[in-house]
DNA sequence: ATTTTATATGAACATTTGTTAATATAAGCT
DNA sequence: AGCTTATATTAACAAATGTTCATATAAAAT
């Protein structure tokens, strides 16, 4: 791993502040003082707070999702090994450090943000509803599962991981325990299959 | 209806504007404006901002609920009328535009404040689990569901609930409609209904 | 009517905030 | 070597913040 440059060390710093305080408190000060810097410094590298913010909203959507996308079509037909896989994706983002720090900056700020707000039903909610329709209409085609709207399904499947990981990143900044948690993807993945199989 | 006091005045003005802004960018200016009264003035009602605060904090967590939980043990019996009656109250808070704004503060001020995450758990979910699983055995015993963990049952059930509460809160912040969302609280008995009578 | 009490104002305060300017220092290039 | 460029520091700024104090005003109590 190479040496962090100044202006990654500022992005760091301040998504680490952000995440913990919200953008208004994490002052450019703050920042500039954990990276090690005075805080006129740190305009050698971003013109103002601002900017540092549009950089890390940046990472928030950088699609850690992109690789479970691809084939859905076959591995529809899996079922609820389907499912189970696209938990365990989902699970492995909401235990991932770097995507919680950028979860808690998401639910932080989606109030003062209105783009924010929008990629949020775009990135989390759409466009996995789109995948999960896909394959909820693969499965009722090939009679795995019983028949019902597509979507409602997949709103319904996606509704419980959202609030799970919401859980987790309340708890976690408390460093309190997330095991029972954890296994409430799982439990979700049983039960909802057990719902709709046929 | 009484005119406001002051005090009272306040209060509201301050509600609005941390639900719009968070509670670090709602200035005391900013309220005492709203009120048409100074900063100074303001002191005369409240010991400090932290007092405005706190003293909406007990509005979050005063349970409109509190009706709804009493006979579950007749009301279970009833099955999905009895989900469709939860579902129904909890529409109506959703939708209630003070709980709106009340919400809107608990989900901006969450990572703030440690007191506000635990009342979370508590006021929002454990009570919630605690009903509907009482509810859920009662069905169960009764034939009316498919057997299975309670627990597990409440949390799936009501982790939709959260889900679309949390979108509309964010939809109705941009004035965007949420007719669709209305609809989602029918869908999710309905769907949800299906995947557990026995 | 006079005194007391509650509530308003205006001005000021000490901090904290984002940002800029002048200047020093260290690294890279010729 | 000297020159250029990048990046650091110190100092200062204007604006915004929470809060306080002396004082005015209007309502309530005697």
């Amino acid at each position: 791993m190479s040496p962090l440059s100044t202006k990654e060390k500022i992005k760091l710093a301040a998504k680490k502040l952000i995440s913990e305080l919200g953008y208004k408190s994490a002052s450019v000060r703050k920042i500039a003082s954990d990276v090690g810097i005075r805080e006129s410094a740190l305009y050698n590298h971003y013109t103002n707070k601002e900017e540092i913010f549009l950089d890390i909203l940046q990472d928030i959507f950088a699609s850690p999702f992109s690789t479970s996308t691809q084939n859905v079509k076959e591995d529809a037909l899996k079922g609820k090994l389907f499912l189970h896989r696209f938990v365990t994706q989902y699970k492995l983002v909401s235990f991932d450090k770097e995507s919680e720090i950028l979860f808690r900056i998401l639910l932080l700020e989606i109030f003062s943000n209105k783009g924010l707000r929008e990629r949020f039903f775009e990135d989390f909610h759409n466009k996995n509803i789109k995948v999960l329709s896909e394959a909820f209409f693969i499965m009722m085609q090939n009679n795995l599962i019983r028949s019902s709207d597509p979507m409602t399904m997949s709103y319904e499947f996606i509704s419980t991981l959202f609030y799970i990981r919401f859980q987790i990143t309340l708890l976690r900044f408390d460093s309190i325990s997330t095991t029972n948690l954890s296994t409430q993807f799982e439990k979700h993945v049983d039960f909802f299959w057990e719902g709709i199989k046929v």
